[in-house]
RNA sequence: GUCCCGUUCGUCUAGCCGGGUCCAGGACACAGGGUUUUCAUCCCUGUAACAGGGGUUCAAAUCCCCUACGGGACGCCA
């Protein structure tokens, strides 16, 4: 069989969607999962409504989730151009052996296509036999002279040789109409599959772009993992029948095919995402991690520029799997970097609510003073020995020390905390709680 | 209104094609418990679904029909 060639072609008319970028994911795997071609087509044949602001959002968004195309704008290819507004030769040309075969003719300034009355039968790669009969002429050029889209997808899809059309289950009635043109060319038909729509969490009809997280824009803007938003987009409508969820993209790629892909919408459930956000998150190799969280600590400058790399690398490893997102981290490491943090006034609270801290944390200020290893194992024996000494449970340490080193009552585990911290540090912070509660 | 597609836990879904192994499995969320010095981690347990009705069959989540409900398309938008 030769060489399959799918395309996304979106209009440029607004923001990029969830809806839109799984349509495009969906054309991506099934291109890589067959050693196929993955073209890019703009739609932009409405001039009044398509903005370069949009184009850009588009291609940004589909570089972020790592979709690229093998021909399109900004990658060339044979069968170009790739924008609609530039192929207006070629539609011409179509739309006279429409002409010449007596199907076009003109009405109201516009030109109109004459339906068979064959009933279309569309043989879906995911539904099965559907069947549909179209039940009026349509227009295909604009009294402006523009063409319409029914009329250009088809086209340009015979133009460019596309062998599958993968697209959103809307475009399932429409589909009528595209097959009467592929006939009316003397064009074999492409394989259509049609998936199910994405629907918003909340209320009746499709995701649109003004739902809550319905635009990629807005994942780049809050630092999700395109790889978490991926995955995610893959398994609404999809899935590789083996209970998996956490995939690679290779992995995905591998399973991905039509056998897979469900007949009903799915709803989307932002806390499902959030859930495939951490497992990412916790995948990501440490010198990864460390590069991406960068940029959200260079905005909020919680790490000072002279901050010693192997201590940034020591705190960021310890706290990676603590977090669920990049941008909740600053606040979570602050204390790290700034011996003169606040007291959190719940911990505080908390802490002093029983026992003695100070005294605690004098005794354990002495310990430490003497102890020149600072190993997790060493700071165990330390804090242990201590309470036993003292005939005390080693919370009665080990509470007021994460308050006295870090202002708060969460946090990673403290012996571990105090080892990154090092003991110049800790014995910095736990002399500072001493001064300040007594 | 007409036509098209669909209907399994709150949500995403497995199972359906080739009926019995399904008093329906997994995940998210939720609830409870546990571990840990804490927690935003981790572990365990629990709650919870075959839309309804009719048929076919020894047997139906699985096959057929009807109803209801959901979604989509009916533009000189794409």
């Amino acid at each position: 069989m030769s060489q399959v060639r799918v395309r996304f072609a979106p209009s440029p008319t607004g923001d990029f969607h969830i809806g839109s970028a799984r349509t495009a994911l969906f054309n991506w795997l099934y291109a890589r999962h067959t050693g196929g071609v993955f073209i890019l087509r703009i739609e932009d044949t409405d001039r009044e409504r398509n903005t370069p602001e949009a184009l850009r959002l588009l291609l940004d968004g589909m570089r972020w989730l790592g979709l690229n195309w093998d021909e399109g704008p900004e990658a060339g290819g044979e069968h170009g151009p790739y924008f609609q507004s530039e192929r207006g030769d070629i539609y011409k040309e179509h739309l006279e052996k429409l002409r010449e075969a007596g199907r076009a003719y003109d009405k109201d300034g516009a030109v109109w296509f004459k339906i068979s009355d064959e009933p279309q039968v569309i043989e879906d790669a995911i539904r099965g036999r559907v069947e549909r009969t179209e039940e009026k002429d349509f227009v295909i050029f604009r009294s402006n002279g523009a063409p319409v889209y029914h009329f250009t997808v088809v086209v340009d899809d015979i133009a460019m040789g596309i062998t599958h059309v993968l697209r959103g289950e809307d475009h399932l009635s429409n589909t009528s109409k595209h097959t009467e043109l592929f006939v009316a060319f003397g064009a074999p038909l492409p394989i259509f599959a049609h998936f199910p729509l994405i629907l918003k969490s909340h209320g009746p009809g499709k995701m649109s772009k003004r739902d809550e997280g319905a635009l990629i824009e807005d994942y780049q803007r809050r630092r999700f993992l395109p790889e978490a938003v991926r995955n995610y987009l893959c398994l609404l409508g999809w899935n590789p029948k083996d209970d998996s969820e956490v995939m690679s993209i290779d992995e995905i790629i591998e399973r991905f095919g039509f056998t897979g892909i469900n007949r009903n919408n799915a709803r989307f459930d932002e806390k499902k995402l959030a859930h495939f956000n951490t497992e990412h998150l916790r995948l990501l190799p440490l010198e990864t991690f460390t590069l991406m969280v960068r940029p959200d600590l260079d905005e909020t400058g919680v790490v000072p520029e002279d901050t010693d790399e192997d201590y940034l690398q020591a705190v960021l490893g310890l706290c990676q799997e603590k977090v669920r997102s990049f941008p909740e981290l600053p606040a979570y490491i602050g204390y790290f970097f700034n011996d003169n943090f606040e007291y959190a006034e719940k911990a505080h609270k908390k802490v002093f609510r029983k026992g003695d801290p100070p005294t605690r944390v004098r005794e354990l200020l002495a310990a430490l003073e003497s102890l020149e290893d600072f190993s997790e194992v060493a700071l165990e024996q330390t804090l242990q020995g201590l309470a036993e000494a003292n005939g005390l449970y080693t919370g009665e340490y080990i509470h007021p020390a994460r308050l006295a080193v870090s202002g708060t009552d969460a946090g990673p585990g403290l012996y571990a905390l105090l080892r990154v911290l090092g003991k110049e540090r800790t014995i910095r912070r736990l002399k500072r709680f001493v001064e300040k509660f007594g």
